[in-house]
DNA sequence: TCGGTAAGCTGACGGCATGACAGGACAAGT
DNA sequence: ACTTGTCCTGTCATGCCGTCAGCTTACCGA
């Protein structure tokens, strides 16, 4: 792997300068929480970690490269999304259940890190290979595992051939991606969370097995 | 309506005024499309359009505004998205076919202003209630629309009780903005657009009916 | 034709963020 | 105490921000 952290001009951080670098991380995460990312400055991160912008500078080369850490370090998680997914079935009740967790854990996910994934998503959007690399990371575990269940349930002849795996998962994803990072707006529009998660899933076992659920 | 074009010190602006206006909100919408958001600068655009950063300043309070502005314009245009859904019925073939054209017509409209609403929805996820605003008046018509559809459905007996209209519609909605902001994604990951529309109108087609399509 | 008036534009300026560097502070081992 | 390598910051040149006073241009009525 990396090996070891480094500062921009080659040396290797030793456990101070790691501390210091991580408090630096925690406060750009903590800004990009409360601010627009277009208005988040290098001297306020370093203000409120009570040190000095060149000190940011040491270790990221912009405020670009420090997100991009945050959003890797974010994705190492986000990995275990998949976990939901890992030998379970999409047939009959246990197939309602697995679509219901799967919609639980991508929303839990979304809201506790939904700050970078924002900056993650448009960087994505705007073409940044380097973001587009991490959202695929996170997003990929999941689609992956979905687009071999239609696969699988095709060979079985039970979904439709002219389905495509890929685009079906891929879809879904996004959509859950979506949702997730406007759960506010769906508030703030009279829909509530508890009808929200029941239609998700709804819509992952359709698009999933081409089937409502058996509840 | 709003009456009068103004400057930002209150003088109305004639015809030459207008045209600069415009101009630099021609040259901030191409900008957007080229670099990012983050890296968009006022003097960038003024050099752009051939004037002086003053100028911008006279017209708009800072990029951001500028930026509302033109989705503004474009919340107009997106209005239309709605006539695809006027009258059309979602039995039998022609269901299909509605899918089908109300997932064209997203994806074309993303595809058109693909820059502008990466920030529009940045700055919706953001919690910026001017974004957030006009994000919903391209996306209500639509919402509202096959709200409708799915309540008509549903006290016809041909859809389940236990579905919420809203969330529904709304998810749906927000999966096609997905999907339509990660294009280029898609296809880089090996998905081709023509078989992303037959399986996103396939999921529409399966949200708001319960069944699947005949084609 | 000729002011008068309002619109339209810009040079210039103080203020602040950026990013680079050299040098001082600090901890740890000898 | 001295050395060594890590770590931090003061400082500086550069460039963008956002504002103002003042100049130019267009329009209009007399």
């Amino acid at each position: 792997m990396t090996g070891q952290v480094r500062t921009v001009d080659g040396r290797v951080a030793g456990r101070r300068g790691q501390a210091t670098r991580q408090k630096l991380l925690d406060c750009l995460s903590e800004m990009l929480s409360s601010s627009p990312y277009r208005d988040v400055k290098v001297i306020d991160v370093a203000r409120k970690a009570g040190t000095s912008p060149a000190t940011f500078y040491q270790y990221f080369p912009d405020v670009e490269g420090a997100v991009l850490e945050i959003a890797e370090q974010m994705a190492v998680e986000g990995a275990g999304l998949t976990d939901v997914l890992a030998e379970r079935s999409w047939v009959g009740k246990s197939g309602w259940q697995t679509a219901q967790e799967l919609v639980d854990g991508f929303l839990d996910f979304w809201r506790k890190n939904d700050a970078i994934l924002r900056v993650v998503d448009l960087g994505a959007a705007e073409g940044d290979k380097r973001f587009y690399k991490i959202r695929m990371k996170i997003l990929n575990s999941v689609t992956n595992s979905l687009t071999d269940t239609v696969k699988d349930l095709q060979a079985k002849g039970k979904v439709d051939k002219d389905v495509s795996p890929a685009a079906m998962a891929g879809s879904l994803v996004a959509m859950l991606a979506a949702v997730a990072s406007h759960q506010k707006g769906f508030q703030s529009w009279g829909v509530k969370q508890a009808e929200l998660k029941p239609n998700l899933a709804l819509l992952v076992h359709l698009g999933i097995t081409g089937k409502k659920p058996t509840k």
